[in-house]
DNA sequence: GTCAGTGCAAACTTTTTGCAACTAC
DNA sequence: GTAGTTGCAAAAAGTTTGCACTGAC
């Protein structure tokens, strides 16, 4: 699906999904889910601000963001992760599953695809719970913190 | 293994690890340790501040516990999850793997066993990454909560 | 005796809240 | 016109930091 495409149907879930809940079609909460489907990766509130002010030229305010994130995780157009210090967010309709390797050292997070797993957890017997989502985080060192690593050792050994 | 039996275990771990770093040790150090090995499931920094001084009588500042945490996460004794508004922490030695069901409405954490999905996890396959752990969170609503929405639902109907 | 570790309070960061002004309906 | 929404600033919550004092080595 072209970019110009998936925002016109996400743009169309929210509006259906403000209607059916009471809430207001407000200028504000479609630059931010238009700022969010440009978005490729996670990005937390402040970057969010960031790019709205400089690539929209469209300021909000940090509440109005955090409000709007709260309808938009409802409306389940857009998912939270809480690895680092501050909240981060994605893009959810139309996405692939993926799960997340979070390197320990240096705080790198890069996406791992498996399907295989996927379907397997989608598939998990559970008793007297009803799964929506899930999230699946893979800690450990990434190629370049473990280059960077051998690296020290070796200079440590030679000393 | 019994709960006496595995304090001690730790315990001895513990200072292994004090030992190797160069770190000393110190009677809050074993205080916290000792609290974390006997809590079954997670806490956060409140919680344990909190036990510490009721259960054990033992008192220590936020910032030593804080400390004292990163150690511990260092030491692989202690993982750590970020749920829920503050940092989650949960003893990992001689723990069995288990998976977080996690309700969105209540906000209720349970544990959630399942060996296959285990395996698979441990045994997926990585490009360039080192895994060290792993945190599967399933997102969705509790057995609770559900009876709670199918009634809330009947008593609207029926208005 | 020395310096890592501790407690305390202040600082900092992220998120939430109260309120006046605004605007979608 | 009304009530939901926004922006702002203050408050709250969680975590980190600076510094004087303490105690492990």
């Amino acid at each position: 699906m072209e970019i110009k495409e998936l925002k016109e149907t996400v743009r169309q879930l929210f509006t259906e999904y403000l209607r059916v809940n009471g809430h207001r079609k407000t200028s504000e909460r479609y630059a931010i889910l238009d700022t969010i489907y440009s978005i490729k990766g996670h990005f937390d509130i402040e970057t969010l601000h960031d790019l709205m002010l400089n690539e929209e030229k469209f300021r909000v305010s940090r509440a109005t963001l955090y409000n709007t994130l709260i309808l938009l995780l409802d409306a389940k157009l857009v998912i939270k992760h809480q690895f680092g210090n501050s909240s981060q967010y994605e893009r959810s309709y139309n996405m692939e599953t993926h799960h997340h390797l979070i390197c320990t050292q240096c705080g790198k997070v890069t996406e791992h695809h498996n399907e295989e797993l996927q379907e397997l957890i989608a598939a998990s017997p559970m008793k007297r719970f009803q799964m929506s989502h899930y999230s699946l985080y893979i800690y450990g060192i990434c190629s370049k913190c473990a280059t960077q690593k051998r690296r020290n050792a070796k200079i440590n050994k030679s000393k």
